[in-house]
DNA sequence: CGCGGGTTTGATGATGCTCAAGCCCGGTGG
DNA sequence: CCACCGGGCTTGAGCATCATCAAACCCGCG
């Protein structure tokens, strides 16, 4: 169960054996359906979720019922309402499985502890959130400097993974336009060639 | 000179005396007079930087001449191309003084160092970046999902500061839309009151 | 076979951009 | 002290992009 955990920590910080017994201990693992709900909206997130396999999405929903995507998670990546998990209040985001999914989830008071019992999972959220500033960025300047067009073609050729694995209507979402204008630019790119 | 910096350290970590000293060390102040630059793209970012106080901008430019603000930089902010500060490659961002400012940098070599020697600034790092990102999430959400007028409206609620301090063709840039529509949109608001 | 979710296609309209001109105001030099 | 200059803000007209609404289509699944 900790096989893509261990992995994927252990290409930012090294661990001893007797710290990952350690950090073994904080988690839950937790195996979660395709569209069953890890999160809604109102609720308090009470657990950052490590994806050991499967594929998940967080969202928000408007006034008139849109879908807003804010981030997918598959194999690696974690998911929670980062804001809502932080500071105990009630959460924006929704959450749920796009596939059938495994995950190790952690509360906010285990995390704080174990961060301090192992400083070396510290320093690895620390190098994590980083990267993830980074993308957010990318994501930003995407949003509000491009074309529709030109932010799909960035999304394909910078994340080809999400293409191949997400429908068209939550890559719409993601990249804040309509499914009937993805689908025109999606034609409109295949007529180019 | 490191009045605000401690003060803002202390907001989210508690520090020793000796840990003080040591961190300073790392430091090295400069001052930035309006309009130059700290950064241009294409250079290697060198340097992470607090600013003590004044005010700097970082944003990207396109093939056309136009400017994408990335970040607005204050008195308790930290300023960067992140991606470049931290993977040696070279920069994508400039970044310049909008007012003249006091500045405390550190090179990557020192910061890697000094969350090492000081293990509370490790911490101290990772809580910033976790709010860094919460933060990013509701621009994303807010450019991708809102009209021109209400990402504004948006900022002006949450972010007065901004507002008040920053001319409107550079706020204009940050919310992805023209200096035109802006102030289009500040004419269509004032008539509403 | 028929239902339903996702995708496509079309027609129409709104939002926001582009280009161009004028205005306001603070700073500089005569 | 005034004239001028320039940057930033405003205003207008026309246009491109993209959203909306509606209908048809496609395909996997019960």
């Amino acid at each position: 169960m900790f096989e893509v955990f261990f992995t994927h920590v252990k290409e930012k910080v090294l661990l001893l054996k007797e710290e990952e017994t350690i950090i073994k201990k904080y988690f839950i693992p937790k195996i979660l359906r395709k569209k069953q709900y890890l999160l809604q909206d109102g609720d308090i997130c009470k657990y950052l979720s490590f994806v050991e396999n499967g594929l998940l999405r967080s969202y928000t929903v408007d006034d008139k019922g849109n879908e807003h995507m804010i981030q997918f998670a598959w194999e690696g990546w974690w998911i929670a309402d980062t804001y809502s998990f932080l500071s105990g209040e009630k959460a924006t985001y929704n959450i749920d499985a796009i596939e059938d999914s495994e995950l190790l989830m952690i509360t906010p008071a285990h995390f704080e502890e174990m961060v301090i019992m192992v400083p070396k999972m510290e320093r690895y959220f620390r190098i994590l959130f980083q990267n993830n500033i980074i993308s957010k960025e990318k994501r930003l300047i995407s949003s509000n400097s491009f074309t529709a067009e030109e932010k799909y073609v960035n999304l394909v050729t910078f994340h080809p993974q999400i293409i191949q694995r997400i429908s068209q209507h939550l890559i719409a979402s993601y990249l804040g336009i309509t499914p009937e204008t993805l689908s025109r630019i999606r034609k409109n790119i295949a007529g180019k060639k």
